[in-house]
DNA sequence: TACCTTAGTGAGTGATTACTCATTAACAGG
DNA sequence: CCTGTTAATGAGTAATCACTCACTAAGGTA
């Protein structure tokens, strides 16, 4: 096997079990029995163990494209496909392939630096853009005036805390919504609210109490 | 130092460092050096690091007083003093001390089994009674026709995940809103929605463009 | 053939882990 | 004073950890 394929595999498989146990509840023994190879093989295409979890949260976040900001629904100012758009990235990102999450979660419990670097750059800067929006639907008068940066944080904390509790918390065992209506309930809340008329959409309204 | 007293030093010693570190990532000789004993006595008073890790979820679970979930306003069917009750009982029981959620989260990345307990006992309880409330104010025409579930959870995951972020991603290094401040912007969002007239409470509106 | 590079390994290394045990020290009741 | 109880410990134990090293085996080139 080439060099090349043989990094990519043990950052494959690493990587499963990182998501699994954690940087410490990982064992490298672990790691290279689920590969097939020898530890010593493991150590010759990186140095430690640091250095190979290093190199699979660099990867995964240097491939990460930018987060579909649908630039032609922000010039259109069309609020509701904007926050579709954002609700529909967040989730279907991490449900089918909840390994980066959880690699994520547990390197920011321990503490890890990439994992704090993460959420100081790629997280912050997701929330900034969707703040900048909503900042300047306000200025347009066309939201209400509130805290943008709070809101955005409740927009995609929403999301968040949805996809981590099927996938992490494991409430996927009691119930499951399709991703349709989790993305519809959770942006017609946002952009209308519980209270009001049972309108369907936010363009048509129907009268219910005549 | 009683065997009473002594056994509740070491419950809240291991809890620490088990909330910093995880399960795993705590050593038991930390934990005695922390607490200024010997392993030996620990383990004396605690059969297992396992047994040890239980005791300590279980004193918490145990010792959680049933969510404030305010009869008078439930009854009164005031919304927003219920969403605001809900909220702010969120926001302070973890924002002060972050330890039992850290406790939690790691115990659900590594699969222990009493955080899972915990998750489908204690935090599935408050989603439903919450739930229920959305599902009774449909009924009455007072809020709009959505899954009364998925719109608990909206809610309450704006809120977790505020904390979650606050506290375990180090956010509140960057900024920091006074805590009336974001229960006002997550209740009146969630119950008003982003669109609509400015008004600065639900009941009273402003005029802004004469 | 002889030689060099390189993928790959088995059998270790010292350090650290959760946990044990023989022993001490203090203090009580008689 | 003696004796029993109990909090408390220092010095271990076997197992496991991340990591190393001397060593094959398979090519490619001369």
């Amino acid at each position: 096997m080439t060099a090349e394929d043989r990094r990519g595999q043990i950052l494959q498989g690493a990587m499963e079990l990182f998501a699994e146990k954690g940087f410490r509840g990982a064992t490298t023994r672990e790691i290279a029995r689920h590969l097939g190879i020898s530890e010593a093989l493991m150590f010759k295409y990186f140095p430690s163990k640091e250095a190979l979890y290093q190199a699979i949260i660099q990867k995964r976040t240097d491939g990460s494209e930018e987060m579909l900001f649908p630039k032609e629904a922000i010039k259109a100012k069309d609020d509701r496909q904007v926050f579709r758009s954002v609700a529909s990235y967040l989730i279907s990102k991490n449900t089918g392939d909840p390994v980066f999450m959880r690699l994520l979660q547990f390197g920011a419990l321990e503490g890890h630096e990439l994992s704090r670097i993460f959420f100081e750059t790629h997280a912050r800067e997701r929330t900034k853009l969707l703040s900048n929006y909503i900042r300047q639907r306000i200025k347009e008068k066309a939201f209400k005036k509130v805290p943008p940066l709070l809101a955005a944080r409740a927009f995609m904390g929403m999301i968040l805390h949805y996809v981590q509790s099927q996938e992490i918390y494991d409430f996927k065992k009691f119930f499951h919504f399709s991703q349709k209506k989790v993305v519809d309930t959770f942006v017609d809340t946002f952009l209308h609210g519980l209270t009001g008329d049972n309108k369907k959409n936010g363009t048509e309204k129907r009268k219910s109490n005549p």
